[in-house]
DNA sequence: CTTGACTATGCACGAAATTGCATGAATAAG
DNA sequence: CTTATTCATGCAATTTCGTGCATAGTCAAG
């Protein structure tokens, strides 16, 4: 491993953790601590991190940011992000709907090679800021205040534009019979036309969505590839999707 | 082989994984490290790749958190963003440039009447999120890690659609003669674009962007409707700027 | 065909960087 | 205050680097 490559993971260690702890990069990169903390020392002589006791802490005394966004995404909503990201393959086009669950899966991105990334959700694209391989293709279009996703004839066009590999559809509604669907007309007919788009659609469905349904429907589901459940949901329940390529998320 | 074509390997290599290691990319080419560590002290003189000890990583430098150049100098960048707040009047379109003086200005508006954002920076688009009353027109495109806002053909043609009342020009480097300017051509093209859409142009100056110039130009100053520079500057020093309508942020 | 200039490559060797360990100082926790 | 970590420094072993030089291949002019 490279150290200029290690410094980096450890940025990003920070950024995601908001902290380092010396002993546990050490085990990580299975190097010693002497190893880790010259890195950290080097690096806080360069500005980028703040050297603590037992380790480093970012610039910036903690904004209530990290914490608080991290702490209120759930256990499920994470491993269902990291079942998502696992799919990823070097050099592919995936396409990140908005919302929570889609969130995780931009957290839990491979960071050791390269793929792109398209999005219509600022707040996924602010989210891959920190990421260091992927190339983001932001979407444009009206904002949508309630889910933060661009909308209308816009977005549409430019999504017209894209043939992603893989298409991450965020947590909406889904039933056997009546297939996915969500609360809104515009957000269903984005998604929809995202998925007609892509060469693959995963839906990534917590317990509380698996046999639900909303107003607006999206599509059938069986236009889907498969569904990224999370795992201790009994065989009977998913029976009826079929045979789907379900990707049953860790505990 | 070819030296040329073991060079646009060596930079596949690089965009794919992220890293050269000269050591394996000898194995790899059957040649011997010498060969692999010419050719990238070449191309790292070329400014194609970063040199580093064991191979090379791409250009970009690992910069400190945005969450830590958001507080560097907060207190200045804020007083100017409240000041840029205060322009905005009831059913505008404002344009926000992306960087951290702009963010300051989403912070600091007002939300006691409607208006339209318009903003092809979604850090700038997710800070709006909780804002009441604006409605936010994203614009799309290929999404320039370091300063987080997209541009390309895409975004130019999308920005071709409107006509902004205000632009708030994010800050950059600001000269008498030079005009005003910053590192990145794309940017600036973008920057420019914009200005040349909109009714009015302010540009946000902090002091040590005042009398300073970078390699792409964006446009002169004349084009500019104003300047919005923090209070205690002497005025011997805006004085070169001309009949600029001057706005000085409180202290 | 031959010669000479040029380039690409590999090897050798001293210089520099990286890493792990030992030692004693500094720091945090009880 | 005492104890257990954690830290910084010096040092040695290893790896990687850069330079000089020799070899082999290419190209073009003679």
């Amino acid at each position: 491993m490279l150290t200029s490559q290690r410094k980096s993971l450890l940025l990003d260690m920070l950024r995601r953790e908001g902290q380092v702890i010396a002993k546990r990069a050490a085990e990580e990169f299975s190097l010693s601590e002497d190893t880790i903390r010259r890195d950290l020392r080097e690096m806080a002589a360069e500005g980028l991190l703040r050297r603590v006791h037992g380790g480093a802490m970012p610039i910036a005394p903690d904004l209530p940011d990290f914490s608080a966004r991290r702490a209120i995404s759930s256990d499920v909503k994470q491993s269902l992000g990291a079942a998502a990201a696992k799919l990823v393959k070097p050099g592919q086009m995936i396409f990140l709907d908005g919302g929570t669950s889609t969130a995780e899966i931009a957290r839990a991105l491979p960071r050791d090679f390269a793929f792109t990334i398209v999005t219509h959700s600022p707040t996924i694209a602010a989210e891959l800021e920190q990421h260091p391989t992927a190339e983001v293709i932001l979407i444009g279009g009206r904002l949508y205040k309630h889910s933060m996703v661009a909308v209308g004839a816009v977005a549409m066009s430019q999504i017209s534009l894209i043939r992603p590999d893989i298409f991450f559809l965020g947590a909406t509604a889904v039933h056997p019979s009546q297939g996915l669907s969500t609360g809104d007309m515009e957000e269903a007919a984005i998604k929809r036309h995202i998925a007609s788009r892509a060469a693959e659609t995963f839906v990534l469905v917590t317990e509380e969505k698996l046999d639900a349904s909303s107003p607006c429907t999206i599509m059938p589901v069986s236009d889907l590839t498969g569904m990224i459940v999370q795992a201790g949901i009994e065989e009977a329940r998913l029976a009826p999707y079929g045979m789907l390529g379900l990707n049953i998320a860790e505990a």
